[in-house]
DNA sequence: ACATTAATATACCATTTGGTATTTTACAAA
DNA sequence: TTTGTAAAATACCAAATGGTATATTAATGT
């Protein structure tokens, strides 16, 4: 059961989640939050040690919440080429998808917290690794299952795709015009037939 | 010849777009432009009306180095397809080319000034379509000149030539890895010849 | 050289910033 | 129901925020 405490940080990191990764670290300011969750600043300062720790929890939260539900939609597969486009899939209506949180976290504290704060881009960096390692892991099991050809470089393809996604996923976002992330998950369908399936 | 408060506000300008293009908007402070300029709030605010003029005129120097820097190396060849490896060329070294004045202003701006800043995000809406369509009108060109195949769909192939570009550039960016961007050039040199070559 | 104007510096404004110390309130165990 | 404690509200801080009015300096035409 949860604590008074671990419910009311909870609710203060489900609020101020999307207005961190809308907004920016700096430009939230801490009245921003007070706000928004209707609570003071005793409350959030009680709760968490200041501004920095709460936009990590909120990053942390957001990415969480984004991994997890890939994670869900990939466990209904056992074939590594389906859950690529799975992946794509997921992807195809991502606008929709980070509409609730505000834009992919990725993308925002990304660009956000580059040459800013150190310990939020250190966090974006470790997730981009991350989500470039499990795509070349399922390359590699399929490889290993006779659906890949053996031939292809996982890593240098997992980077190419992670990289075409958050491409279409800003531009699409900036233009609001979800055509671009429809368009790109339809070439990287194709990349995944001609370049990889054996 | 320029007046002295031309001179000033070039020179504040040029001082001041780095900054703006790094920290973003709101997280750029006017102490942050006096102390950069060596000059006070009396200049700053005798050559610009006020913080977001001051943005605006800071990406608008930005995109103007950067799209004039495409410009004189697309005038270096007459051919269409040539014209397209030049783009992706530039991009491959994009890294040190943005190096000097902090990023790509698209990418920065796009994603800082997302529902923050309608000034700041309708200009970059506009740079985006200017090069998507620059670039759709070269495919056009190559199209006339027999270079490329008269099938192809010139503006989605714009789109998604430049949302792969940004997506490198903002992935490269973020990892301090220039892999990315050579990476994804390589890729997109080999779309142009398989997808348009004739 | 002088007067006029243009450009910059200075001093100040109310408001907001992140953060803290203290008081008050809510809650749980006895 | 009382008491101890955990949690949240309040009041406050110095510093910084964007912006302005005024004073001072620099440049310019005559």
């Amino acid at each position: 059961m949860l604590s008074k405490a671990e419910k009311t940080s909870q609710y203060i990191i489900e609020t101020v989640a999307p207005i961190f990764n809308k907004k920016g670290y700096a430009a939230t300011s801490m009245s921003d939050l007070t706000n928004a969750t209707g609570l003071t600043k005793g409350a959030l300062y009680g709760n968490f040690k200041n501004k920095e720790e709460l936009a990590l929890a909120s990053l942390d939260y957001n990415i969480k919440r984004l991994t997890s539900q890939i994670e869900t939609k990939l466990s209904t597969t056992q074939s590594p080429i389906q859950k690529l486009f799975i992946i794509t899939n997921f992807y195809r209506y991502y606008n929709d998808f980070t509409r609730n949180f505000g834009g992919c976290p990725v993308l925002n504290i990304g660009v956000d917290a580059n040459n800013q704060n150190e310990l939020l881009i250190d966090r974006v960096r470790h997730v981009i690794s991350k989500m470039e390692a499990a795509i070349a892991d399922i390359i590699d099991q399929g490889k290993e299952a006779n659906e890949i050809k053996i031939t292809v470089n996982s890593n240098r393809f997992a980077k190419r795709f992670f990289s075409m996604i958050e491409g279409a996923v800003f531009v699409s976002t900036t233009m609001k015009d979800g055509s671009y992330l429809k368009e790109m998950m339809n070439h990287i369908d194709q990349m995944i037939i001609k370049e990889l399936k054996r």
